[in-house]
DNA sequence: TAATTTAGTGTGTTCGAGCACATTTTCTAC
DNA sequence: GTAGAAAATGTGCTCGAACACACTAAATTA
């Protein structure tokens, strides 16, 4: 059993008075080698941290975090982010935590912009962010670093470019989980099919990290009689959305599975059943409307990202940083969870 | 955004000193009913909590938190927990939580009272404790309310009794999980067994529990041609506990899943496949000898209790109690998480 | 009316770190 | 040997809550 020693305990048993003790810790010079000696000499002898709490009393600081991410309203996706952030500031106000959220529409990158200008330019202490657009990120990441405000990212990362503190989800192996379950489903014999549906093209890194992970897994396998097809069923120019994944169904005969990359499952469980009644749909997200077809059985598996969890991972660690001194544990990677019918509950809180 | 008032602050708004808020606050009475309502009417405009942290530095006060929780020598299920502990006491010895474990053999209810006589006896302020024995466990709660330690359970629960805190998962949920994951591998027509492994018999309750889920997912179904039996492996007088799985191997001829409630199933995963190679077996806890087999394919699905994390969600909720007057939530349920090949990793951190 | 209790109020100290400022010691120059 | 600068060291205040203690004013008793 260690005492938490004092900055008076070590003053005294140096023989010194806490100043000298003081400015030799933080190095201010204006010590004599003789007492530096004294001094270092207790310090090593005994295991010093100082107290979190006086420090943080008479710091009494306010730390200001501004949070960039998408606007729930154009992807509800992004709704449990906002709990967490609300949770975070109601938990953390009292000591000294201030967080200003910064939204932009997640397909726009001028949008996205102009939102993190805005909250730059207010001089937070730390930014965090969900890098979508991967140049425009790092042009902001790089303003940081020479404003020196702390970085970090979740849900996404921007490549090449370190940050602060990097949250998020292995997306390559969350598509070998998927075909994982598959394989247990199907057995030696399947046809499957990669479904990218999404309305925009931000996500396109993500999507293709989870399809290299889905066919890694069966490549890897041996005698395997599979097929597995790719899809872009994305809005473009010429046709939208609906009429793409219209034009999916009707191509399409025989299909086991469906791995859709996105949480745009919900777009394809409700037709499919007349089309390919048979197929089996993996997805990802827990978003309410994806949920509505888990339970009805039209979605047999969602990959569950937690957003939420990550956000309020990034807060906590940004702010023992600010607070307490706690280093930075510069990556880290969260579960990836199976979601079914009988435990999606227990994950909404 | 709202101030974070200090007692000075409200001793100058109600032209009062800060000696005569703080006799208001505490209601320490000795203030007169003028200044009182001047006081009040303070309080009533703004909101004002306390400074956490500045309370936590007048009080400096040592917190003794006791655990008491089955040695890991006996069953490797309770290692994870050891590392929670181990991580709280390092990140809150600053902040005066000094933590007392106690130990006792997961089958012996002479050692459980033992452990918990002397881990209360040294007076703690709180007690954690997994109560696997339910009529001695309450016999320790009862005391622990008598000297006024608030009282924790995890991975376990007393039988009407109140408790401060009940962190755990839920049982039956998870039961339902394990047979809506055989329900989704098998399809209409399957031959299911519900194995009890056990040496001891302290875990009953908590089988049962999950072979009440288990049942009811397939009794709720309608139109599925199933069967289901139950089989109680455990060692007693007469017949040892491997004798006892041997002979169910032998007994048995087609089976197409295995329900195995406890986290024994490694203890089945390796004689299994010359008897039954065809079963798949859906156990539970990410113990090594478990993860072993899963990788190997001779379990397809275990699911993960997150000891470790029960432990760790408690001992946070105890300490946040104690640091920063946080109320108890008295019960919470953690997921129920699915563990495949590829997933196992990220939740052994 | 003076002496003394009692209700009501305000002041000052503590917790530990951190820093400004005051004080003491040492060094240098003439 | 002494003035004056420079270096080294110690003291004291702050952060906010909590509580002990000192103090004032009103009330009670002799």
């Amino acid at each position: 059993m260690k005492k938490n020693y004092t900055i008076k305990d070590i003053a005294e048993l140096a023989g010194v008075s806490k100043g000298t003790v003081d400015r030799v810790m933080h190095k201010r010079g204006k010590v004599s080698s003789k007492a530096l000696e004294k001094v270092n000499k207790v310090l090593d002898k005994i295991e010093y941290k100082p107290n979190p709490i006086a420090k943080s009393l008479k710091n009494n600081k306010v730390y200001n975090i501004a949070i960039l991410l998408p606007d729930a309203n154009e992807d509800p996706y992004w709704l449990p982010c906002y709990e967490a952030i609300d949770q975070i500031e109601n938990e953390f106000s009292h000591f000294g935590i201030k967080i200003n959220k910064g939204l932009f529409k997640p397909y726009s990158t001028k949008s996205f912009k102009k939102a993190a200008e805005l909250v730059i330019s207010k001089k937070p202490d730390a930014l965090l962010m969900v890098p979508l657009f991967n140049k425009e990120a790092e042009i902001i990441a790089e303003k940081c670093l020479e404003a020196s405000i702390k970085i970090a990212t979740f849900n996404n990362y921007i490549k090449d470019h370190k940050v602060n503190l990097e949250i998020g989800q292995n997306l390559f192996q969350s598509g070998r989980v998927a075909a994982k379950l598959f394989n247990m489903l199907f057995g030696k014999k399947a046809s499957l099919a990669v479904l990218h549906i999404d309305e925009a093209f931000q996500n396109a890194s993500h999507m293709q990290e989870k399809e290299r992970g889905f066919k890694d897994y069966y490549t890897q396998k041996e005698d395997l009689d599979y097929s597995i097809t790719v899809y872009n069923l994305n809005k473009n120019s010429k046709i939208s959305l609906e009429e793409n994944i219209e034009s999916f169904l009707k191509t399409v005969h025989e299909v086991d599975g469906i791995f859709i990359t996105t949480s745009k499952s919900y777009l394809l469980a409700n037709p499919i059943s007349s089309y390919l009644p048979n197929s089996i749909i993996i997805g990802y997200d827990l978003v309410a409307e994806n949920i509505k077809f888990l339970k009805e059985d039209k979605i047999a598996f969602l990959i569950h990202q937690d957003p939420k969890k990550q956000v309020y991972l990034s807060l906590t660690r940004l702010i023992e940083f600010f607070l307490f001194d706690k280093a930075f544990q510069e990556s880290v990677t969260l579960p990836i969870d199976i979601i079914n019918t009988e435990n999606y509950q227990q994950y909404l809180d």
